[in-house]
DNA sequence: AATTATATGGAAGGGGTCTTCCGTTTCCGT
DNA sequence: ACGGAAACGGAAGACCCCTTCCATATAATT
């Protein structure tokens, strides 16, 4: 049942491309560029990975282990508040670095099981952090654990933008909304020349 | 010069097709389909309206004159805070009512001067609207009124999926963030169920 | 080296979207 | 009613994306 070394090479090879092409340009791009980007043939990609879902799964299998494993690492820190802010400020720092694993962790595939399993687990830790932030008296007593990706998809669309000082400021107003200790100054306001410019139809890949 | 009462018409069937199902289907939507919808032929469409942003400019127009005489009324307001509640409360619920202006309303076209003068002549009433809500003692001084944006892109993917009790507790975590005056508690949170069920790919329009 | 099984990829075909042509239809002025 | 100009729309063609076939290439074993 072994595969041929060229098969397992050109696999990783996909996967690679995979990787960077729908980390520049999203998960819908077309398969036949990850195949470009591979230096295979679109038939090699298609057997490979019959269904996009099926790439998307394998490709970010390990960021989404890595999700997991910081909403651990959150809920087991000493300092639950920080643990908390610090669980935000990489889901952002994520999101902005990867246009697809952003839209990864704002849509759920139900066939993934894998990805959906992570991101489960990733949940019931962020339950368990947001239980100790509130005990520490750190964090609103209203808050929920199923805010999450309320603020996710807030931060989504902003991270895309690529403008880090909208992505922090976004944050700030959002962890400021949830917390209950004292008050932190936000970041300074975006350079609204940038913003708008990233607002343009052209830079959002929509044509004129 | 003038035109032909059918063609006349034909581009009123036109644009009443093109809100109905831009609002319906985002600003993405075949030009074919919008020609179907109307019950004219695709060259029709296309002889009125050359470039897609030219439907979008004329089918949304209406509405977005409508965004700037909101923010002009919630400027004069008396009171400056409520205009400033309700002028966000009135941006979502345009954006839940519908998802093409809710793009439009978080996308610039810079081709597009009707739409973008009204989008400007609302920001020049927010910025009025923000200086009166902070010279009340309402508004954190640390609020820029080129927050909007940043605003509109958290709340735009939240509007987008229909569920309403997670719109409004996304503009309540908002508004507790910028406000300076006493708390207000926040409205329940969202059925987890529904929320997970809008995020799966099949539907946001995903393949699976 | 020879053989066999595995793996490859370019192209064909299907479906979708947009652009435009041109024969036909419709409107409007006389 | 007639004639001419305006307006129409179906289809062809170009381009894009996905699926799959089959002749060819490559790897692995003896």
């Amino acid at each position: 049942m072994a595969r041929r070394a060229d098969a397992e090479r050109n696999r990783a090879r996909i996967l690679e491309a995979a990787a960077e092409v729908f980390g520049q340009a999203g998960i819908d791009v077309p398969m036949s560029e990850v195949a470009r980007r591979a230096g295979v043939g679109i038939a090699t990609v298609m057997r490979n990975f019959p269904e996009r879902e099926r790439l998307i799964e394998e490709t970010f299998a390990g960021a989404m282990h890595e999700y997991a494993l910081t909403a651990a690492a959150a809920a087991a820190d000493p300092d639950a508040w920080h643990g908390f802010r610090s669980f935000l400020e990489y889901l952002v720092r994520v999101q902005s670095g990867s246009r697809g694993f952003n839209e990864v962790l704002t849509t759920m595939f139900p066939g993934a099981e894998r990805l959906e399993a992570e991101r489960q687990a990733a949940l019931r830790d962020f339950v368990r952090l947001v239980q100790k932030a509130k005990a520490a008296g750190r964090l609103r007593a209203d808050f929920s654990p199923h805010d999450l990706p309320l603020f996710l998809l807030a931060t989504s669309n902003v991270a895309r933008l690529g403008d880090d000082a909208a992505t922090d400021r976004l944050v700030a107003y959002l962890l400021r909304a949830c917390a209950a200790g004292p008050e932190v100054p936000l970041p300074p306001a975006t350079e609204p020349r940038d913003l708008y410019r990233a607002l343009e139809s052209s830079s959002r890949g929509r044509p004129a």
